[in-house]
DNA sequence: ACATTGACCTGAGAGC
DNA sequence: TGCTCTCAGGTCAATG
């Protein structure tokens, strides 16, 4: 699950669970998940302290300490977060659990272990060292500033809307519901690309991660016209009910609809 | 700079 | 049922 709308409702759930309750305990089941520093350590580290606040910037959740260190969590491909009371509630493949004061547990769930978890001071400087592009879903990623990155690199569009160095918050999923929604074929070319499909593609960017939040990022709730239930093999296109194709781009499997999303369209 | 490939890690589901 | 194979929403490093 975890783009940019996974995430950020990852977020608001430990907003609504884990802030502002003592961390009696940490345990650490999948060591290598812990970045930079021992599971010990990171245990002790955060031992004692509380969460305070959070905030998001494209695929990773952070987690302000009373201290105003941060905890840093990314998904990988399979994380994600897990608040229960009972032990026997524990939920499979934990991999970090934190035991708070008031007798309730947050889990950090994952079954490969793709993720990380961490502990920084800074913010900002992690988004820096990780060299990550604007944060899609900020204000400020507005049509100039879309257009200025597309024009200003080459290669495929889906590729470039998945590449975190050049925005940040959208992977493999999501964008095949962006191309879909602004009938962009996943291979077209940034140079391809005329003004109007880009201003397409960025109010579709823009509805699509909005409409993924607000229905918690699941995908039965999507709209209709949506394709993320539909991709598939033998998956059908729920605007044109033609079969949709699977196509590698980048290395990554992505679907589309052949009528509704042309090669050779605009530009 | 970009594309391609394999590695990381491990479970789920399909096919035999 | 059990085994083997392929694939999976992410990222990183090496190579052309």
């Amino acid at each position: 699950m975890p783009e940019l709308p996974d995430v950020e409702v990852f977020r608001q759930y430990f907003n609504a669970t884990s802030l502002h309750q003592k961390i009696k305990r940490v345990d650490v089941r999948g060591p290598r998940l812990v970045h930079e520093t021992s599971a010990k350590d990171f245990a002790e580290t955060l031992a004692g302290h509380s969460f305070e606040s959070t905030r998001r910037y494209g695929k990773y959740a952070f987690a302000e300490l009373d201290d105003h260190r941060w905890l840093v969590l990314h998904f990988g491909m399979t994380g994600y977060l897990d608040y229960f009371k009972h032990p026997r509630d524990d939920p499979e493949y934990d991999q970090v659990q934190f035991a708070f004061s008031n007798g309730y547990h947050l889990a950090y769930v994952s079954k490969r272990k793709l993720g990380a978890l961490q502990v920084v001071e800074d913010v900002e400087a992690f988004i820096d060292a990780e060299d990550l592009g604007p944060d899609v879903y900020e204000d400020a990623f507005d049509l100039q500033t879309f257009r200025d990155i597309l024009r200003n690199h080459s290669g495929m569009i889906k590729s470039t809307l998945m590449n975190q160095s050049t925005m940040a918050g959208i992977g493999n999923i999501y964008s095949d519901e962006i191309l879909f929604q602004a009938g962009v074929h996943p291979r077209t070319r940034l140079a391809d690309l005329d003004d109007d499909t880009i201003r397409q593609l960025h109010r579709n960017l823009r509805s699509v991660l909005r409409t993924a939040i607000h229905h918690k990022a699941d995908p039965h709730e999507l709209p209709d016209t949506y394709i993320i239930p539909h991709r598939k093999s033998d998956g059908q296109c729920p605007k044109c009910e033609g079969e949709l194709e699977r196509i590698e781009v980048g290395g990554r499997a992505g679907y589309y609809c052949p009528a509704c999303q042309p090669e050779n369209q605009a530009g």
